[in-house]
DNA sequence: GTGGTCTAGACCACC
DNA sequence: GTGGTCTAGACCACA
């Protein structure tokens, strides 16, 4: 498990990132239940109040639901995140085609150069 | 001429990226002035210090150089500027490859996506 | 402690000097936390601004971590230490040289002006 | 000729320093004659009112002499040629070695070092 | 007029 | 309380 967390940005926000991701990802699956706060806090290396923090965000975006007694659990509504993994990955899509269009690369250069640097990372 | 200025990242960082951009797509060419720190500033509707520190760090990329007395010029190293260029977009297929990812996408997944993307772009 | 600043060199400069010279000579051992920005200034009479631009220098050299919300540390890294002393040093010689060769020394009479000055100071 | 002029510090302090090194070292012997404000400056590529304010600095170390009618020379007293010469190297001595001292580096180490990197140079 | 530096004071997000 | 950013306004050396 990542939980690499850099000074850079909010720890808070990094946290959901990559909550999100284990979850888009099926680290944990729909419905499956999630650590308690504490657990998490103490794995992440993290205060508590911060990841604390970071699953109250997750719940606002529908991806975890706070059962008032039994601890928190992934929505079981299985279209729902492969619905979210999709959008967000078309959102990462967009912004990189556009980022790379203004810096005045075509289509044919984007995907040359894409190319390449999937294969590096391969090794 | 952009100066579109977002408040959710430092300003200084935003002018930095609009101005290499302006460098890197020709409307400042390679050798050509670059207007006073203060003029630059007002057009921007910004503290003149706030412009100060974005121009500095394009100077550290040897994308700018100042004359202490007579403002400053872009490079009129054609190469340095495509080396900025190939840089950058490298930093921007990094962090996108790095984003899908964690998504769990795999390779040819991404090239799909991409590559559908792109010629729904291009109509 | 030093702290003895002048007006011929910019402040944050004679700051950076000043500060790298106790990380490298132990005022402040690997690890150990920095006073924080504001401390600092006062403690030099200096500016917040003035001292975070200081210490800015200092982290990109490698010498410095910043945590984002629980102050400064030097770096554990004691080779990191190490570099920094010998690149600082590399510096300081090549400097000496070029002066005196272009006061007309060679090199075997830098040598011997630098071995005789060296025993005077021993006495 | 050198001439190199950065933009780093004040263009009629590099100046100084250049003339008075080519004094020093026997580019212009003692009591030779001085070429025009106007000829330096148009080799230095630098404006003649800049020139002008370094040959005044020079004038008043005494190592220049202003004839009212007939232009600069150089002073005919070799002797205070010669101190100066020996003065200004032992000033870098005495820098240089504080500063090494300052980094921790005792004489041995200074040696090594220097003899060192001055065989680089000579490649 | 140009860039460079500095101060003073303020606000923000984060923990 | 911490670092980070920004503004406003000022002064300086230089050409």
């Amino acid at each position: 498990m990542p939980w690499d967390l850099k000074p850079d940005r909010p720890i808070y926000v990094q946290l959901v990132e990559q909550i999100e991701q284990m979850i888009l990802s099926g680290v944990f699956p729909p419905g499956s239940k999630l650590p308690s706060v504490r657990d998490l806090a103490k794995e992440a290396s993290v205060n508590p109040n911060t990841m604390q923090r970071a699953l109250s965000e997750l719940e606002e975006e529908g991806l975890i639901i706070t059962h008032r007694t039994s601890g928190r659990s992934i929505t079981e509504d299985a279209g729902m995140i492969e619905k979210a993994r999709i959008r967000i990955a078309r959102n990462h899509v967009d912004e990189f085609l556009e980022k790379m269009q203004k810096l005045g690369f075509d289509r044919k250069e984007i995907l040359s150069l894409i190319t390449e640097m999937i294969q590096e990372v391969e090794k």
